[in-house]
DNA sequence: AAATTATGTTGTATGTTTGCGACATTAAAC
DNA sequence: GTTTAATGTCGCAAACATACAACATAATTT
């Protein structure tokens, strides 16, 4: 998949990786938080918001669709996107768990 | 710096992206695990648990320090890393508040 | 049915990340 | 002071990601 070793990983940390990444370009932050105060936006207007040009919001678009953030209808011709909330609702639960499972564990003197 | 565009984006999303990407590996994740449960482990060994040889171990716990997530300490021949608490912290509300505001700023009845 | 509009996909160029072997550095052990 | 051990850095190759123009598709409008 994306490179060599990444499935070489144990499944939780390939997962939690695979999250991060979702969000590890500024250009999906930004169509996140877009999509979050518009609810409703032309795909194809996405791009006047953004320093990239609509092919590009499009590939975004794609990635975040895979993930399960977003989710589309299409609408005639306009498609339609629109955040998964339960999505995020479980992304953000799974980061808050590892980190809290890290730092439970965690009790150096450095 | 990374790439193209990434400069052009509004700081506060080209943080959110930044944090995202130090764990957007799971070797990254694999060795916040490790360090959080074994707290002392020479680097030398760390290679041992995970599926990757001693230098690309090398190249991640520098991404991981220049992230801040971890600090070391140099004790003779051995480098004693340990995670950052605070970081660590600073990290999760920093996540929780960009999926909080996402979430709330949200409506849709899609 | 031709033109228009909205979106998606492909190909290509460029940049970035990953992974490793080979070399460099530094400290302890002998 | 030479050897051994622990870690780090460099340079290369392969894989991935980003960005965009050009083309493809598909639904309205004329």
């Amino acid at each position: 998949m994306q490179n060599n070793k990444f499935n070489e990983f144990e499944a939780k940390q390939q997962e939690i990786a695979a999250l991060a990444k979702v969000l590890s370009h500024p250009a999906r932050v930004a169509i996140v938080e877009l999509l979050a105060q518009k609810k409703e936006i032309k795909t194809g207007n996405i791009s006047d918001y953004l320093p990239i040009g609509r092919t590009t919001v499009s590939r975004h678009l794609k990635e975040l669709k895979n993930a399960g953030v977003i989710k589309g209808e299409i609408d005639g011709l306009k498609i339609h996107y629109c955040l998964d909330y339960d999505k995020l609702k479980e992304f953000k639960e799974q980061f808050t768990r590892f980190i809290d499972r890290t730092i439970s564990d965690f009790e150096c003197d450095c």
